[in-house]
DNA sequence: ACAAGGATTCACT
DNA sequence: GTGAATCCTTGTA
C-alpha cells in the first residue's frame, strides 16, 4: 500500500482511521484521530516553533511524538508531513484488537469498550510512555503502525477536543459509528459558540 | 525564578 | 453533572 505520512497532516490523519497501531503483544485499531500542524495551528504544540518537548514533530514523518498532559497521562502522536516542518496526528481513541488480557491489567477495572477510548487510555492501554518518544513506527522496531486492510466505510470529521485556540477547526477525524470514539468535548477556555 | 495553563481521566453526588 | 488530582513545559520578569 501506498503510504505517504509525509503529505500534509490534515490528509494524512484521516488514512489513519482502521490503521492498527502494535506495541508488543498488545494491538489496537484506530477509530478515531486529531490533526496538529506546525506555524499555521495555534492549537498545536509547535505552533510558537522548535522547543525541546516538541522537536521530533519537526522531524521526518512515521516516529512517535509522546507528551505528558495534566500532571498525569501520557497522550501518542504520530508524526506526520515532510521533514523540516512541524505535525502531528494525535491517536484519540481505538479498539483493542490484540494482547486484550495485557490491555485489560495495564487499564485496571476499566470496562473493554474504554480500554482505549481516550488519548491518555490508548496510551496505557498500549503501554507508551516518554521512553518511545522518537521511536520510528514503520520500520522493524518493537511499536509497529500497520495500514488498514480495508479503508473504514464512512469517516466524520469536527472540531478537535478540548483545545482552546482554532476551537473550530475541523480536524478530528473518527469513525462513523463506532463505539470506540471519545465524546466530544470543547474547552471551556474556547471561545463561545457564536448564537 | 515564577506563575499559568494544559491535545485528560476518574470518583463522587 | 461537577470537581479534584498532579506535574511538566513554556513564556515572562
Amino acid at each position: 500500500m501506498n503510504w505517504d505520512l509525509a503529505a500534509p497532516v490534515d490528509q494524512v490523519a484521516p488514512t489513519l482511521l482502521g490503521a492498527v497501531l502494535r506495541h508488543g503483544e498488545v494491538a489496537i485499531r484506530l477509530t478515531e484521530v486529531e490533526a496538529y500542524d506546525g506555524a499555521g495551528d495555534p492549537a498545536s504544540h509547535a505552533f510558537r516553533g522548535r522547543t525541546p518537548r516538541n522537536a521530533v514533530m519537526f522531524g521526518p514523518a512515521g516516529h512517535l511524538y509522546v507528551y505528558f498532559s495534566y500532571g498525569m497521562h501520557w497522550a501518542c502522536n504520530v508524526v506526520c508531513g515532510p521533514d523540516g516542518e512541524a505535525g502531528g496526528t494525535l491517536l484519540r481513541a481505538g479498539e483493542v484488537v490484540d494482547g486484550l488480557e495485557i490491555a485489560r491489567s495495564r487499564r485496571g477495572r476499566a470496562r473493554d469498550r474504554d480500554l482505549a477510548r481516550g488519548p491518555g487510555r490508548l496510551a496505557q492501554a498500549l503501554g507508551l510512555t516518554a521512553e518511545h518518544k522518537g521511536t520510528p513506527v514503520l520500520g522493524g522496531g518493537p511499536v509497529r503502525l500497520e495500514p488498514a486492510l480495508e479503508p473504514p466505510e464512512s469517516i466524520q470529521a469536527g472540531p478537535r477536543v478540548g483545545v482552546s485556540a482554532e476551537a473550530d477547526r475541523p480536524w478530528r477525524f473518527w469513525i462513523a459509528g463506532s463505539p470506540y470514539v471519545s465524546d466530544y468535548k470543547r474547552s471551556p477556555r474556547a471561545p463561545q459558540v457564536a448564537g
